[in-house]
DNA sequence: AAGTAAATTTTTTTT
DNA sequence: AAATTTACTT
């Protein structure tokens, strides 16, 4: 096979082992990717096995996508009828869990949920409340946080709770929690993340026969990244390998950084143990950064004592120097880094750049300072567009369509739109479901029935807006199942879910600039939708799938060549220059991780994953001062500085710097000499520059009437935008308006008409009442028109268009309305 | 019920 | 500083 060629002797070795268990420990550049690719094509063409029997697993979908691409390159000669799967641990147990889930006998069935850690919080929460703690003793995150790690170990509530038995009360109560939490979790037919794994493992566990079925389906199985396996993902891939046991993992124990998710180093370590007659080749030969590079990487990682000693080595360059700059505060870190790259750029515009953080919150000073610079770039993770609200409700309307047994979806969306279902109501809802152990959407359907109880403490209107709720979802429902039997399209009912829930109404006619924006994520979502459409039997199900399970938009803005990201997602790529920012002690090493020497090694192979991602040119930089929680502190050069080979590094900064009294200093670095340094660096330093944008926008009605107030105008109608268009009031009204809904175009038309209509003269009254159609005054918002009128006595409440303003719902004894 | 003001909390890292 | 939660007002 041709591309055996390009490998060495060690690689090629690695390819060719095609049969039995196969350990290769792969130092970070040395072609790990490249090799199990170039496997996976020799297994299919070489050895004649049938692509569908091929199983790749990785731990993101990114090293997923880009494998796959690999693949299909090194395919794309072959006349194929299936391709290997390559998948997440996540999503390879979601789709046996999706065929196989029943055999558990658990309860669950193969419509079920998958909660995200939001979700999953939720329910803590709930749980915590009703069993009657106090939210401030046990803290909601950190027993999520309890729950998720026990079930990484591979413990379950039992195993939790008999270990938390004699200890301390806090622990006794998390044990409570997740016995409930489990509990609620089986009625609303929902998994969280690592219920994935761990259903799925124990449906293996239990099921000879699922077992014995998937072992006959995935005869070769090859793990990417395999130091940061934990307990769980071992038990997987132990019973999926049972029969056949080939088995090829590949990692590095330098580069693991999952600790925090349980990921056990020792699954490498003891890997001959697990799997007898293991195979094991070492990949030592660094092809991606120079000799520099490697040096400060190797240098830093020699601290850590559990660390098994190799030397990765290169035929590569020595290169440049590592490049080093110390910024006064966070902004001039990010003016150096933004500056340094505009020039890459000038030199070379198709330059790919990386900027690494430990923290996601770290990314906005580079940001701006790139913005301000006009540098296109990508930011990887953070926040993702499926955990937008806007996002996660349309999404959330779907999940409760496929699965109405799903609590957290019902709660999400029950009242988005409002549909005046209120807190009272909710609590009788979940009081009642509690009581009968049901999911609420059970005891919604009951609502319907007479005498059955569950409508004693509910007024008829608050029925009503259940049943009008519940009539919603029936309708999705029907379209949903339409997918399956006519042609109707994935994207069709992603729209519906939009439309018939009231919800791009209700965007629409709040008429601010954060609510087109959130139409614009709506739409970003039926694009993704329209993308499955040309799927072959694409499904609702696939699309909500794929959306709890990945994290980011992979709508990665190709022409741009900067990357921001975390350190995490950066492992596994590569950059031919990267910045590496910083480096202080509490940022990186990171606070929680600094006084615990098994977490400080890790934070170590973390700066190692960072240097060793450079290829050409590495940057290190750190500030001297940073905001935390809005205050403005001292910051220390990080340790990690001081265990590189100083003589390596060039010093860029203005004046001097840590480096330059580390090198002149004996004892290098030394806290002495930093803090002589901040003495002396006070009185010189140059004055911060004045942040003249607060880059906020304040869409209340007061910023708004302020607004008008020193202008001395009427606001018009176009709501904020006419802002910034005042004196052509035409184009306000006309091009700045979104257009109608698709749902009910007409409908939005006459609101619009009628919004638009000038108000009568004003007249005084005292507590007059109001009907459809009355013209009225409010004292904050101006001019209105009723536009519908619910309920009686006291409890009557307007709906009100108030031009420039928008819909507005109020209860008519407070609103305190005049006749207009 | 819903909007607003005030108080409180938040930062690891990811599926 | 920004985001989220709570308490209060209409």
């Amino acid at each position: 096979m041709e591309a055996l060629f390009s490998l060495n002797p060690q690689q090629a070795e690695a390819v060719q082992a095609s049969e039995g268990p196969l350990l290769i420990l792969a130092g970070a550049g040395s072609g790990k990717t490249r090799v199990i690719t170039v496997r996976i094509a020799h297994l299919i063409k070489e050895k004649g096995v049938a692509p569908h029997n091929i199983l790749a697993v990785t731990f993101t979908n990114k090293a997923a996508g880009e494998m796959r691409d690999r693949v299909r390159e090194l395919l794309k000669d072959e006349q194929l009828n299936s391709f290997p799967l390559i998948s997440t641990f996540h999503s390879l147990c979601v789709r046996i869990l999706r065929q196989d889930i029943e055999a558990l006998n658990e309860g669950y069935k193969k419509t079920f949920t998958i909660y995200d850690t939001d979700d999953s919080q939720r329910v803590v929460k709930a749980c915590i409340k009703d069993l009657g703690f106090d939210e401030k003793q046990v803290i909601p995150r950190v027993v999520r946080n309890a729950i998720s790690s026990a079930k990484n170990r591979g413990e379950d509530v039992e195993l939790f709770a008999s270990k938390v038995e004699h200890t301390d009360e806090k622990r006794a109560a998390a044990a409570k929690v997740f016995r409930m939490y489990e509990e609620r979790l089986r009625i609303a037919n929902a998994l969280d993340f690592d219920d994935l794994l761990i259903k799925t493992v124990r449906l293996l566990r239990k099921s000879a026969e699922v077992r014995e079925k998937y072992n006959n389906r995935y005869k070769y199985i090859l793990v990417d990244e395999y130091q940061d396996t934990n307990p769980l993902q071992l038990a997987l891939i132990t019973f999926l390998t049972e029969k056949q046991q080939n088995i090829c993992v590949v990692g590095d124990d330098a580069q693991s950084i999952y600790g925090f998710r349980q990921a056990d180093i020792r699954n490498i370590l003891e890997f001959e143990q697990h799997f007898p007659n293991a195979k094991v080749i070492l990949l030592e030969q660094n092809y991606r950064s120079t000799q520099t590079i490697l040096d400060t990487a190797d240098a830093i990682i020699a601290n850590n004592i559990n660390q098994k000693k190799k030397k990765l080595w290169t035929s590569n360059d020595g290169g440049e120097r590592v490049l080093y700059y110390q910024a006064q505060d966070a902004d001039g870190e990010g003016r150096f880094v933004a500056a340094k790259i505009e020039e890459h750029l000038r030199r070379n515009p198709s330059q790919r750049v990386a900027v690494l953080y430990r923290t996601n919150a770290q990314s906005r000073v580079f940001e701006e300072q790139l913005r301000r610079m006009r540098i296109d770039y990508n930011i990887v993770g953070g926040f993702s567009f499926y955990e937008r609200q806007e996002v996660k409700d349309i999404v959330a309307y779907l999940k409760l369509a496929l699965n109405p047994q799903d609590d957290i979806a019902l709660l999400r969306v029950i009242n988005t739109p409002t549909r005046g279902i209120g807190k009272t109501t909710l609590d009788e809802l979940q009081s009642k479901s509690a009581a009968l152990g049901v999911s609420l959407w059970e005891t919604v359907a009951l609502i319907g029935e007479p005498m059955n109880g569950v409508t004693a403490n509910i007024t008829t209107r608050a029925r009503d807006a259940v049943l009008s709720f519940k009539k919603v979802i029936e309708k999705l429902q029907k379209k949903v199942a339409e997918v399956a039997e006519t042609d109707k399209k994935v994207s069709d009912v992603v729209i519906a879910a939009i439309d018939d829930s009231g919800y791009s109404l209700m965007l629409r006619s709040e008429n601010s600039d954060e609510a087109e924006a959130r139409l614009e994520n709506l739409e970003e979502l039926v694009n993704a939708a329209v993308d499955y459409d040309r799927m072959a039997d694409a499904t609702i199900r696939d699309f909500i799938d794929h959306a709890a399970l990945t994290a980011d938009t992979d709508s990665l803005d190709s022409s741009a060549r900067v990357t921001l990201m975390t350190v995490h997602s950066a492992k596994g790529l590569e950059f031919p220059i990267v910045f590496l920012v910083g480096l202080e002690d509490g940022i990186f090493p990171h606070s929680r991780s600094i006084n615990d020497p098994k977490e400080l090694e890790e934070e170590r192979r973390l700066a190692y994953v960072a240097i060793t991602r450079a290829e050409k040119l590495l940057y290190i930089t750190h500030s001297m001062r940073r905001r935390v929680y809005g205050e403005e502190i001292a910051a220390e050069p990080s340790q990690f500085l001081n265990e590189m080979p100083l003589e390596l590094i060039d010093d860029l900064s203005y004046g001097s710097s840590w480096l330059s009294f580390a090198r002149s200093s004996t004892t290098r670095g030394s806290k002495y000499a930093v803090s002589a340094l901040k003495g002396e660096r006070a009185a010189a330093a140059p004055s911060k520059p004045k942040n003249l944008y607060t880059g906020k926008t304040y869409n209340t009605a007061d910023a708004v009437a302020e607004f008008f107030k020193k202008k001395n105008i009427e606001p018009q109608p176009g709501g904020l935008d006419s802002d910034r268009n005042a004196s052509v009031n035409e184009r306000a009204s006309d091009e700045l308006t979104p257009a109608p809904p698709r749902s009910s175009p007409s409908g939005f038309d006459k609101l619009r008409a009628i919004a638009s209509e000038k108000p009568k003269s004003e007249d005084q009254g005292p507590k007059p009442t109001f009907v459809a159609g009355a013209h009225v005054r409010h004292e904050k918002y101006g001019k209105g028109l009723v536009l519908r009128r619910e309920g009686s006595g006291d409890n009557v409440k307007l709906t009100i268009s108030f031009p420039g303003f928008g819909q507005k719902k109020m209860i008519e004894k407070f609103a305190n309305l005049q006749k207009a």
